[in-house]
DNA sequence: TGAATGATCACG
DNA sequence: GTGATCATTCAT
């Protein structure tokens, strides 16, 4: 099975965004696969963006955003979703990017079921929900994503440079006006659709 | 448009 | 300790 390596990782983060579009996210839970295709990411700059958990330096819940690149970095949000990203650049950095969203492959069933819907288009398109689906929480916090054995990522078909897009990012209040966001043109399986 | 729901962080 | 805030989702 293809890997990437830690060197994938330890680049700028804006090109580690845009060539993780089209890449697999696979998860091991209870023994049971499930993976999708990234169609949606957002860029994360550290002490350059006041949107980053990582702008005000390193606490106990971001300490993972500061190891070197390919580390998982987990967080609990609202009180109700988690949200994945992967660590990037060198040790002490503090810069990620955020997988907002993946399109099925494998493991559907697993998915259907941690997330009690059926719809497809329902069941990944947004960053709560993938880590729902694929059974994503704080047990991954800190895992190499080049190979852990509870998640990993890895490339997938390789995806036209002419159908990624780049835009704004989403949900945020600070920091709008930078395009950090990038996803797949016309995909079905994104966060929100024109 | 707003409720759900809890961890985090700045402040003092 | 307290209170505002939060890289979301879903039902109304």
């Amino acid at each position: 099975m293809k890997k990437f390596s830690t060197s994938f990782f330890e680049r700028p983060t804006l090109k580690v965004a845009r060539d993780l579009i089209g890449a697999e996210l696979v998860t091991i839970v209870d023994g049971v696969e499930a993976a999708g295709r990234i169609v949606e990411v957002e860029a994360y700059l550290g002490a350059m963006d006041p949107a980053a958990h990582s702008f005000r330096g390193r606490t106990v819940r971001t300490e993972a955003m500061f190891r070197r690149g390919g580390t998982c970095y987990v967080y609990f949000i609202y009180g109700v979703h988690y949200c994945v990203n992967v660590a990037t650049r060198c040790e002490g950095i503090g810069e990620a990017v955020l997988i907002r969203a993946v399109e099925p492959l494998r493991g559907i069933e697993a998915m259907e079921r941690r997330r009690r819907v059926k719809n497809l288009l329902h069941l990944a398109s947004g960053p709560g929900k993938l880590c729902e689906a694929l059974g994503i929480d704080l047990r991954m916090y800190g895992e190499d994503c080049c190979c852990s054995s509870s998640i990993r990522l890895q490339p997938g078909t390789p995806v036209p440079e002419n159908s990624i897009v780049r835009a704004p990012r989403i949900g945020i209040r600070k920091a709008k006006d930078k395009n950090w966001r990038f996803f797949l043109k016309d995909s079905l399986f994104v966060s929100r659709r024109a």
